[in-house]
DNA sequence: ACGTGATCAGCAAGAAATCGCCGATTGCCC
DNA sequence: GGGCAATCGGCGATTTCTTGCTGATCACGT
């Protein structure tokens, strides 16, 4: 199921409309050594997001042809997992509520200090390099299939990430796993086994 | 509808330094129903806690001696699931994405408008009525030792999320999101049931 | 080789979740 | 009012999950 990409190299994508903007943060990233994918609207970012893996999503939370907000609901259905940094000029309270609810991962404020966004992107980069890559192939190999991924796959996959992070950060110790999630050793046996995670 | 003295009644932590405001607002909430509980700083707040049982604490985001958030996180060890509202008069982006972080219900800005106050408790007071009681136990029952949050809870909030997401999505059309999670009809309900899962 | 600690899977009973079937309710349109 | 579509909860059979008990491996230090 998953592809040959065994690493693929770590990719985020911005999205803003102000096309100056965009090409600067662009070039400063690839500067910074990452690989940048770039979109100018909501639906060139959705487009974006199905052609190639994506693992940030920086975003402003004003678009021309949808919120920012809006923008991300989608992007939660299609991609659960895919942290998601939102920027804005003028960000009022209950925006940035909404954005956290949505699961964002930060909400930075316009102009963007180039210091926060690079902190930012690298506790995300450490973090998917420790444990994000298991848990992203069962997600994409069921999103690339359509817009609709059953509650059940979505719910087991996420299990099998919780795990398989619980074990990467207890360096595969499953004795401390079964401490830190409090679940039973049986159980989480079972549920290794069934999911098809390996030490 | 429902009376629900079964347990005891819905009780609100208010905490505000400024007492005629925390009088006011105590008043305000205490005509409106609900069993309230004041305190002005955050060690009076947390001893409030110790002492009696909070479904719900409503804090300033600047305390005499402590900032909210280190409140909040304190909050957070000894009861992770008590739902946290956040108020500040001048709230800057930051503050905002901590609280939220910190897993707040809500966060208003001062001065509180009654009617966003009310439909947040009102919203937090029908689902701690339905079947948070359990989920709630399942909780507090972990968190005592500390930060690890119990994997069942961990994918119970998911399954949360989700379903919560799509329904939104759908605008709260169950049969769309039995269509799109492929769910079955009467899991759905009993899930959202459990959950506390409101349309 | 032996003991020890960590890990794993088989088994089986008990617990919980799933889901079809049924009837009830509500809001809407004719 | 009657028909219709959407929603919900009770009931109960069936399936699945959980979990204690058990014995088996395996790595490691003595």
């Amino acid at each position: 199921m998953n592809d040959n990409t065994d690493t693929h190299p770590f990719t985020i994508l911005v999205v803003d409309d102000d096309h100056d903007v965009l090409a600067a943060n662009a070039r400063f990233l690839r500067i910074q050594g990452f690989e940048v994918a770039v979109a100018d609207r909501a639906k060139t970012a959705l487009e974006r997001l199905r052609e190639q893996e994506i693992d940030v999503v920086i975003t402003d939370l004003i678009m021309p042809d949808a919120d920012g907000l809006t923008f991300a609901r989608q992007l939660r259905i299609l991609y659960p997992l895919t942290p998601i940094v939102f920027f804005s000029g003028n960000a009022n309270v209950p925006d940035v509520v909404g954005a956290m609810r949505l699961g964002a991962v930060d909400f930075l404020e316009k102009p963007i200090d180039p210091d926060i966004l690079m902190e930012t992107l690298v506790t995300l980069r450490d973090r998917y390099e420790r444990h994000q890559l298991i848990e992203r192939a069962a997600f994409t190999a069921d999103s690339e299939l359509g817009q609709n991924i059953s509650f059940r796959t979505r719910v087991l996959a996420y299990e099998k990430f919780i795990i398989e992070s619980s074990l990467n950060e207890h360096d595969g110790s499953v004795a401390k796993v079964i401490d830190a999630l409090k679940i039973n050793r049986r159980t989480l046996n079972d549920k290794m086994l069934r999911l098809g995670i390996r030490r």
